[in-house]
DNA sequence: AGTCGCAATATTTTT
DNA sequence: TATTGCGACT
């Protein structure tokens, strides 16, 4: 065969050289996972498959790309041209546009999560109050609709878990909340899926959905679509939802399924992840097998010690004991600030002695937080050390406003049918609200072509730049760069403008990446509905140079997959793991919490320091202090660092249980 | 009636 | 730190 395949232990080859119909691999933190996916493509492709007829599926795009880069890397001998690495949703989408007799749908405009939110909000109207006077929230709304496409529960439980899933309601009035307020609900829901066909919007739901649907009803396409792979390799399975499983079950007759993933990790359960069908996967996919990892090649012994009694501590049994291939190592640390800057200042002082007196570089270096707000003083820190980093996780440069402001007048040149983008393209304008622009939409949204739009426009009381942004790039359908320069060279003015308290100058910077990544595409049209599945700008925000050697400062999520000599995990403390409102939301939100620090602590190899709150023994509520994952840790797993300011609050560590007493209960004082 | 500016506030996580 | 809500002003 080849290197690949001999260097692979036992259990890995089993997996990677499976000759049955479909496999279910079951894959502890690593334990090379993406070792063992490269060498399955690479067992697939050495045994004559051709690499157009194997897909491999992610969840996100950026455990998806890596895959097939790493795959590209490890077998630059072979011919893997063709070789694709989609999430779902790419997948899906190429599908639709691909197969346009067999999912009938032309012309549509896919809209993002902020469409969506923007689409309800346009639908609720101002100020929707339910059955008992409560304001209701969009953004529930939109959850709670997903949630049901998702996972195909009821709208009532979707209900209940988006909106009431939370320990103080007694059951009954929750109940009867819900039979109250559902006809509202369903009624925008409604509303929503009406509007969506009337604009010919397809939102991200909607393109599993559409597949997932035409494939299981229709024999005939089903056998067409499935027929196109033989191969088909599902990274990150814990990660998918009943959705997707159905979508996936179209091709169980036609296909060989490959699938890896860890229970243990499974961290978005938010959007509908169901882990534990990865359990009954040979119950579920006819035809299958299972195949465990166990052999950890990450990390050190000590690391996985700590990780392991995490999971140990859980009611739920993950059945995870790994085992360190690599043998013994350092002691984790555990480190106790005081503040917050006192905490950022350690970890940036820590990476610096990586570099300075260990020779090691600023990628072997990785900081975890929960939150990406949670990222903000180490990366302050980081720039007043002049540490150059890298930011994974939030919301990326395509979803901050000024790169939408200045997209909205190209989706509207790309489809003039696009409601949502007139509105936020007329609301720049001086004197134009939600009013006006609703009136001006009105005129324009139902001519005939986009000319005839541009000349009513001129005809109207309102400020001409919004003409002429519209007439400046009206021509430029197929030169994306240079329309984008033209939209700002109108716009900018206006824009300074509106940013001008708000960091204009590197908002600035962003259009002109923005010119250089639309160079790629052909078309505006192409440009809009490409960058709203995969907005390529995601992680460029820097804090140096284009290639120099970066700190990577990430959220959990965003940190899947990803390893680091070093990692400094943030704010192991009692308010944030599990938060409080995961205790409120009750056991299973806790315990997706507790997997999320799992996936923190096994990203590091070398070294790991968690940090935490020296007041974390103390808790608010005593449920607080009992759900708190580093409660009863066991001394020995961890080195106790308590950082020079904290030093003063040591003495009031107490590790017994807080009770609440009424001081002034022995007075009378009436 | 509609827009704009200011003050208060609440922060997961991703396609 | 970005968004939302409210009150004042056009």
């Amino acid at each position: 065969m080849n290197d690949l395949q001999d260097n692979l232990n036992a259990e890995q080859r089993l997996a990677a050289q499976f000759t049955g119909k479909h496999l279910m691999v079951l894959a502890g933190a690593g334990t090379g996972k993406t070792r063992t996916i490269i060498a399955r493509a690479s067992f697939l492709l050495s045994s004559g498959v051709s690499p157009s007829r194997i897909l491999i599926l992610s969840f996100t795009r950026k455990s998806a790309r890596e895959i097939v880069e790493r795959i590209k890397a490890d077998l630059s001998g072979k011919s893997t041209e063709g070789l694709k690495g989609q999430t779902f949703h790419s997948w899906c989408m190429e599908l639709i546009q691909q197969n346009r007799n067999i999912f009938s749908q032309s012309d549509f405009t896919l809209i993002d999560e902020d469409d969506r939110e923007s689409c309800f909000k346009l639908i609720c109207g101002k100020n929707l109050k339910d059955k008992e006077n409560h304001t209701v929230k969009v953004k529930n709304v939109v959850d709670i609709y997903s949630y049901c496409i998702n996972t195909s529960v009821s709208l009532s439980t979707a209900m209940r878990i988006i909106l009431f899933d939370n320990a103080d309601m007694s059951d009954k009035v929750v109940t009867e909340s819900i039979e109250k307020n559902k006809p509202i609900y369903a009624d925008l829901i409604r509303k929503y899926i009406v509007y969506k066909n009337k604009r010919r919007y397809l939102d991200y739901d909607d393109l599993l959905l559409i597949v997932a649907r035409i494939l299981k009803a229709n024999a005939g396409a089903r056998d067409f679509v499935s027929k196109k792979y033989d191969h088909i390799l599902v990274d990150e399975m814990q990660d998918t939802n009943p959705l997707q499983y159905q979508l996936l079950s179209s091709f169980y007759e036609n296909c060989h399924l490959f699938c890896v993933g860890d229970d243990a990790q499974s961290i978005y359960g938010f959007r509908g992840a169901d882990f534990k069908s990865m359990h009954h996967f040979t119950e579920i996919v006819p035809d299958s097998t299972q195949q465990k990892l166990t052999l950890n090649y990450r990390s050190t012994q000590e690391i996985l010690d700590l990780s392991n009694w995490l999971l140990k501590q859980s009611s739920l049994s993950y059945e995870k004991d790994l085992v360190a291939f690599r043998g013994k190592g350092l002691i984790p640390l555990l480190v106790h600030w005081e503040n917050e800057w006192e905490e950022a200042n350690d970890v940036t002082d820590r990476i610096i002695e990586s570099v300075m007196k260990r020779n090691e570089l600023y990628i072997d270096n990785m900081v975890l937080s929960r939150s990406v707000w949670g990222l903000k003083k180490t990366e302050a820190c980081c720039i007043k050390k002049k540490i150059p980093y890298t930011i994974f996780g939030g919301s990326g440069l395509m979803q901050s406003r000024h790169i939408r402001d200045l997209a909205a007048p190209l989706r509207i040149i790309a489809n003039f049918h696009d409601e949502l983008a007139w509105m936020r393209f007329l609301m720049l304008w001086p004197g134009i609200g939600e009013v006006t622009a609703s009136k001006i939409i009105g005129y324009v949204i139902d001519k005939a072509n986009l000319e005839e739009c541009i000349y009513t426009l001129m005809g109207l009381n309102i400020p001409k730049e919004i003409s002429e942004t519209l007439l400046a790039i009206s021509d430029l359908q197929y030169n994306v760069s240079e329309a984008i320069a033209e939209a700002l060279r109108v716009m900018e003015k206006r824009l300074a403008e509106i940013y001008k308290d708000n960091n204009w100058e590197s908002r600035k910077n962003d259009f002109e990446l923005l010119q250089e990544v639309a160079l790629d595409t052909v078309s505006i049209a192409e440009f809009v509905s490409e960058y709203v599945l995969d907005p390529k700008l995601e992680t460029t925000r820097k804090g140096g140079g284009k290639d120099e050697d970066h700190v990577i400062l990430s959220t959990i999520h965003s940190a899947k997959g990803l390893e680091a000599k070093n990692c400094y995990v943030l704010n192991v403390s009692t308010f944030s793991f599990p938060s409080k409102k995961a205790i409120l939301n009750g056991e299973e939100s806790i315990e997706e919490e507790r997997r999320c620090l799992y996936v923190a602590l096994t990203r590091a190899k070398d070294r790991l320091c968690v940090y935490r709150d020296i007041h974390s023994v103390h808790a608010d509520s005593k449920i607080q202090s009992e759900s708190y994952f580093l409660n009863s840790l066991d001394e020995k797993l961890v080195q106790k660092v308590v950082l020079p300011h904290a030093q003063y609050f040591e003495d009031t560590f107490y590790g017994g249980e807080k009770i609440d007493i009424d001081i002034y209960d022995d007075f009378d004082f009436s």
